[in-house]
RNA sequence: GUGGUUGUAGCUCAGUCGGUUAGAGCGCUGGAUUGUGGUUCCAGAGGUCGUGGGUUCGAUUCCCAUCAUCCACCCCA
């Protein structure tokens, strides 16, 4: 039999031991900082049922969706015909199941079969991947991991606050250079009232967000292909060029322009209730607010957010806002919720691409002792045991073999010190521990080399 | 879903204006050094040149298809 070629379906990764240790930092350090907030975690299934996410991230979303093959004989129940059927139609039919997508819509369905066993309001983290049968391509995979925070049953500003400390927190702890986004969708939706354009909402957000992509010329055009009027574009643009000023003259000018919109105005509150807090509270990250922000996730109601990477082009490393309706498909109506969701997949790019890793986390064994044959081995197995005890993590080479082919071991597993007793050492009742880095080689007794390394 | 890039050794890549034996570096194995790695020297193994078809006396090279890959758009973490 021809040998296959091994490979991964496109999109997904192997990730070596030393790609783990880096990647275990990241989850490492998000996980200390949503604990030390109060967070619980939880876990949900990789699957849900198909009804559970359909229609939860629009139209693009539900093509985005893996969906599982039903088992058995699915193409026994199909009721339609098979010729000329949408295939869309036909997924429906012979499958029921799919990988989520996202682990915020997965968390609404959680809180809702769990109503009784939680408490409100309910702040939980999640950090498991999530699917999206996207084309790869830079910073884009198709399983990834996502760390996902959320408050739910708590209509506080104090919760959009707290993730913005949270965020704050993270990349200062990660050592990565980023600017906090923050946008509400009320201004939007009162912006789009304002100019009379409610009915073409969506290609408004979607024209605007695109607005450092596409620079102003292609938003216009864009606008127009939307059908938009000469004088709609015209207050749009009056939008946009408040760009470059601050967040406090961002506000005065929204106040100003969305004076007769409810929504808007109940929008700008908001922002402006988040921003002042901050007047108080130390920050180290940027927070912008960018009028230009919209987000695709239609069940975004309230504040959105989304953070950049100030020195890498990857798309965003952070993203979320809030809900007020999420649970209300599951049978939970008037309970809001707010959260956001790290990218650690990028969060490594970006880190790997900027070479801010602490160089410390790589070591994994400290002590390797080499293997002489069965009588040095019994010898060794009790301090080894002992080692281990003491919280030294430790190995013995399984084979005696070529002690060259040990020591390259060793070497390449960065092992730091290597312990040789042979004949002459276990006589004189000493370990010959020799230290990688400099090469240097010392005869010491066991006391002595537990207090050397612990 | 749309457009483009690239597929040659385990890895990173060179090369063949179509010709007999396809190369380098790194890695791997063995030796110099039968109790010493990372440096040095010597030797060796490893390729149906992505797959299928076409043109040709002859294709890894040219043409077509296909698959994979990466990148951009769309959208997003």
């Amino acid at each position: 039999m021809a040998a296959q070629k091994p490979s991964v379906p496109k999109g997904t990764r192997d990730f070596l031991p030393s790609e783990m240790v880096k990647r275990n930092f990241i989850f490492d350090t998000i996980k200390e900082v949503f604990k030390r907030f109060g967070y619980l975690p939880i876990e949900t299934p990789s699957m849900e049922n198909l009804s559970t996410l359909l229609g939860k991230y629009g139209e693009e979303g539900d093509k985005l969706l893996f969906k599982i093959l039903n088992s058995g004989d699915y193409l026994s129940k199909v009721k339609t015909s098979l010729i000329g059927v949408e295939s869309g139609k036909l997924a429906s039919e012979i499958s029921e199941k799919g990988l989520r997508y996202d682990l915020t819509v997965p968390f609404a369905r959680f809180v809702v079969q769990h109503l009784n066993e939680i408490t409100f309001p309910f702040k939980r983290y999640q950090i498991q991947p999530v699917w999206r049968a996207d084309r790869p391509q830079k910073g884009r995979y198709r399983e990834f991991y996502q760390c996902d925070v959320d408050v739910i049953g708590s209509n506080s500003m104090l919760n959009e606050v707290e993730l913005v400390q949270i965020i704050d927190q993270v990349f200062q702890k990660l050592n990565i250079n980023a600017v906090i986004k923050i946008n509400n969708r009320k201004i939007l939706l009162g912006i789009a009232e304002t100019i009379n354009a409610k009915d073409k909402f969506i290609e408004f957000t979607i024209a605007l967000d695109k607005l450092d992509k596409i620079g102003s010329d292609g938003v216009r055009s864009e606008l127009i292909k939307s059908g938009f009027s000469e004088s709609q574009i015209e207050d749009v643009f009056s939008v946009i060029n408040v760009i470059d000023q601050n967040n406090k003259q961002k506000i005065s000018f929204l106040k100003r322009m969305l004076i007769d919109s409810e929504i808007g105005l109940k929008g700008v509150e908001e922002v402006e209730t988040i921003l002042n807090y901050f007047e108080t509270l130390s920050l180290n990250t940027e927070l912008e607010l960018d009028l230009t922000l919209a987000r695709g996730l239609n069940y975004y109601t309230g504040a959105i957010f989304e953070v950049q990477s100030k020195d890498v082009a990857i798309g965003s490393l952070c993203g979320g806002g809030r809900y007020d309706d999420l649970t209300g498909v599951f049978g939970l109506k008037d309970v809001s919720g707010v959260g956001i969701s790290f990218g650690a997949d990028r969060i490594y790019d970006v880190m790997e691409q900027l070479d801010v890793f602490p160089k410390e986390i790589v070591a994994s064994t400290k002590v390797m002792f080499v293997n002489f044959g069965e009588k040095e081995e019994k010898y060794c197995l009790p301090l080894l045991q002992k080692l281990r005890e003491n919280g030294i993590n430790s190995e013995i080479y399984p084979e005696s073999v070529k002690m060259k082919k040990q020591m390259t071991y060793a070497n390449n597993k960065n092992i730091p010190f290597v312990i040789l007793v042979g004949e002459n050492e276990m006589g004189k009742g000493v370990l010959n521990v020799k230290d990688m880095q400099s090469g240097d080689q010392s005869e010491m007794k066991f006391e002595k080399l537990l207090q050397k390394l612990s």
